[in-house]
DNA sequence: TTCCAAATGGACATCATGGTCCACTTTTAG
DNA sequence: CTAAAAGTGGACCATGATGTCCATTTGGAA
């Protein structure tokens, strides 16, 4: 057996790009169903069913069903820290962390809370039956907080905030709000407390706002 | 199909207190074993095997999986609930509310950030599946915010807190901290994070303490 | 003591789901 | 153009989980 592992959780020798196009539909409809069904509420037949391949697809693409779930991880994690780096990238001032804040509550809004976080739900989900997942989820968040961290760190530097400022211990607890946020959201099926929980964190930021 | 229904979840006309005993049996084990692998990767067998009982007791006691799964819901909200009462009520000053901070990042740190919160991962992984199960653990979650609610209006009655402090906004965003908390904890297998969200929301709490 | 409902044990039926296999088609390299 | 490798479809198998049944035991009230 031949472990090419080119694009993480592939048995692959070769590809050409049509297998891979189909890999993608398939990790694709698997990160959606995931995210609104749950990990383990998904069975395979949906996901054959929703990205329109069928059963050996599956498993010639993927080892198996962890397989394919760590796949899904991969593809999620990219994308959240891709859209957190780009948001974050940029702001420079409160009010630029206070928009990122708006663009998380409006979009948790818009789905009524529901589903939460993709990263949250599936580490809650996984991260006391398989090891290899919850690794893999655990680094995200590490570069999710250190995105965060990057942020406070060049707002401190550009005198936004005092000296008094420990980027890292704020990062840590603007990410924990917002992962508690997104748990009470979906509970309530309302994104209210996923906003009060952002707001407080972004308050005691603004405590040490130069003045 | 007499449904008397008196304890949540039972399907019962008439127990005996040997019964009860094997019931409340079934429920302890089925809620340490959701707690620790989570309600989808427990089996039934796991329950039976876990509580000393037989198939047939748990289809006496119980409808169906879902319906165990209500009764645990129950019994851990109840527990939570009454842990947290107990524990906030005499709280009177800042450094009480510290004392309870200590306590749960204790108990979270003993078992290396690991389960996280017996109500959010099962909230986590069953508000998407069976609406029942997400409105009974809401309504914990409301019970759970309104005890700190009540707390941090004390605080304020007894001059602790200023007039401006908000208690329904600073319980959301503290329960929303703990919350969070406990996603990074859990994945993490440290407590660390949760013991630094719970902190920065006690700092903000703080922040309205007179002078 | 007797009787009956409740409680119990465990075998068994059923079914969903993960996973296998193989015949057939498409793509690509020589 | 052709042959081999990659990709594809879907029937099929195996397993394990939920849920049923029934014979037997237990316990308490008349």
């Amino acid at each position: 057996m031949p472990e090419g592992d080119t694009v993480s959780g592939t048995t692959a020798t070769r590809r050409t790009p049509r297998g891979l196009e189909t890999r993608s539909r398939i990790v694709e409809s698997a990160a959606n169903l995931f995210y609104v069904k749950g990990v383990n509420a998904t069975t395979l037949d949906d996901v054959r069913l929703a990205s329109s391949t069928s059963k050996s697809q599956l498993y010639n693409h993927f080892e198996d069903k962890l397989a394919l779930i760590h796949a899904v991880i991969d593809v999620q994690s990219k994308f959240v820290l891709a859209r957190e780096e780009q948001r974050l990238r940029s702001v420079k001032t409160l009010s630029g962390l206070r928009r990122w804040r708006d663009a998380l509550v409006q979009a948790n809004s818009l789905q009524d809370g529901s589903y939460g976080c993709a990263l949250g739900a599936m580490s809650i989900e996984l991260s006391d039956t398989d090891e290899q997942s919850r690794r893999a989820l655990n680094a995200s968040f590490d570069a999710w907080q250190r995105i965060l961290v990057e942020t406070l760190t060049r707002l401190r530097e550009l005198g936004v905030l005092t000296e008094d400022a420990d980027p890292q211990r704020l990062g840590t607890g603007l990410l924990a709000a917002l992962q508690g946020g997104y748990v009470l959201a979906q509970n309530a099926h309302n994104s209210e407390p996923m906003a009060v929980g952002l707001d407080m964190a972004l308050d005691h930021i603004g405590s040490f706002a130069r003045s």
